[in-house]
DNA sequence: GATGAATGAGCATTCATTCAT
DNA sequence: CATGAATGAATGCTCATTCAT
């Protein structure tokens, strides 16, 4: 093991493949030693626990997306861009990162997920405190309409991961590709700023 | 012995508890046992495994649900309106059936009622034809503009979907039923026909 | 049920099958229940017990076989004929009844029947005392060689017991019914007068 | 853990007791692991099920009683010897043995070890070629009569293996050593060569 | 750091039996 | 006599975790 690093990536890539096939619960340690090929001892020199692992797993894989998104949103001056953006890079990389997102939307309320609760809200905080300020200059600069953050993300990215749920499911018979610039016109709809008659 | 199918509702309040308060995976028979004051050999005369109580429970709340849009849908005659009533009756739900809404988000991915998908696509099948039915009559009037099924779903539901599930999971920070008129607002402007030039 | 001993009947008949398949141990009173067509509560009105009812079946075929032995050492007037037909009774009851010999054979050391040996006991007293005059008198008479009632009877029916029990479990390669004539031989040579140069 | 195996051994030795005492099937694993002293988790280390202990018990005393039987064999020139040999080791095995015999004689038909039937022959198989190669020899040499390998075990195992069953019972009023000599006189009576007239 | 044997609490489920109707 | 819903003690086995080497 020259790569030490290397011994704590193949056992989350393990972990990863067996929450996946089994569900974290469903997943024993004797699954993960097995596929990882790492001793029993090994695993829990390196995670305190089965839990620790699902927790860390959750979080490098949660800080992936979050990177990506920061990047594409960066790139992107206008409010109508950036919103277009967002809703488009979330099916995107659901499409590019297809078992990373399956774990994503399945582990956060296993238990033993919700319990680092605390280091993914901490994780999430800079996340959204990036996307809030951007989308706060904007409605100042009345591009969009002003909203509650959470309804904001909720409008903008809501429908997409919908669709992601349904497409991992395999419940989705047209292409999750092709609802793409729908879902993107429809987040930029949802949010862009009216004529104050469109309320009356 | 006085309500037959007593014992049966017992048994299903006391695990919906259990689920909740444990997760399904969680919870033990004993659990389900001592809450619902049946005897392990009762509970085991009227459900065949832990698995089918589960899936008898989710397959129950999801009618429920389903009566109560189908019922909504049925009172509004406009396009606006009824995607509207749509939009707002999923939040409504979740905040009269929170314990259920719980049940239902957190439990469709979870091995013991995965195994039900059969007859929950079954289930849903019939509801689904209702709405898509009622949404084509009104794309061919020319009141909402074409989509694919799944596209209207998640754009009607799933922007008020995401806000259920930050709600449920005690990390939304403003009222949910402030959002409501919000995502209602968003959901026919996600649907209604445009000009031609919209999309160009 | 206008005839009372036929939900006996068929409640053993019934237990034996499932005897047979699962062996006693291994069949639920559900089993019987469904096969015999009568409900639990009819059951336990007419046997206290599973383990009655699998004693009450042993003593009935052990009956059987043992009212066919002594009519077939009856008809014989000499030694080496009654002790030949003893012999080849044996197995052909077996190739008659396999059922039931598998039956006898399988379950008296299992521990339902095995607390009837008492009752057991009993009723095979008056079959020994039966077959053990029969032997004395010819003992006394010269016919054949004198030894304790328990050697006699392994001699003489030992090796077809045996045999009997390969051919149950399948493990029998030729075929048990062209042994006859050699077991009813042997067991004559075994038991029959011999001059006394021969024990020197 | 001086002694690798030791925990092994220790195991196995308890479950032959528990065995004897409740019949396998009346043996839980609770006994089995009070008596031996070994954790649960540790049993299921060692062994994959109750019914493999039951099997693998089985198989180690079958081999003992096998290699025995073989030395007891080699030991003899003559048929006559031999023949005599082979009855009277059986019967003296059981003697010193007893434990190990009623579980021999007991567990077969029990599911558990029957589930293992095809180890078992195979271990059978060199035992009884063994047996097969020398009887066929002294047959072609005109010592004893010629017929089926499973006869001549029937009659010269099968009245001391009947007599052992009834003692193992607690049914044998006679001593069971006394028997011997007969047992092994019958047996070469059974199979010696005789005269041609004998058989007509 | 690594290994894997050992631990033992915990669990879903089975099943003989009881008893109210 | 018959029924079958209800009972609850008992059991084989799993699995996260520990720890001696």
């Amino acid at each position: 093991m020259r790569n030490p690093g290397g011994r704590r990536e193949d056992i989350l890539q393990a972990a990863l493949a067996c929450f996946l096939e089994k569900g974290v619960e469903g997943t024993t340690m004797a699954a993960i030693r097995e596929r990882s090929g790492a001793s029993t001892g090994s695993i829990y020199h390196l995670f305190p626990s089965k839990d620790a692992i699902a927790a860390a797993l959750y979080l490098d894989v949660l800080h992936q997306y979050q990177v990506g998104a920061l990047e594409e949103l960066r790139r992107y001056a206008t409010a109508r861009e950036g919103v277009e953006a967002l809703a488009r890079y979330h099916v995107e990389w659901a499409l590019e990162h297809p078992d990373e997102t399956r774990f994503l939307v399945t582990a956060r309320q296993v238990a033993s997920v919700a319990a680092a609760e605390g280091r993914i809200g901490e994780q999430n905080r800079d996340f959204f405190l990036a996307v809030r300020d951007w989308l706060k200059a904007h409605a100042r600069a009345g591009a969009i309409e002003p909203m509650p953050f959470e309804v904001y993300a909720a409008v903008i990215i809501g429908p997409g991961q919908e669709l992601v749920r349904e497409w991992l499911a395999g419940r989705m018979k047209t292409d999750l590709r092709a609802a793409i610039p729908l879902l993107a016109a429809a987040a930029w709809r949802a949010v862009e700023k009216r004529p104050a008659r469109s309320r009356k």
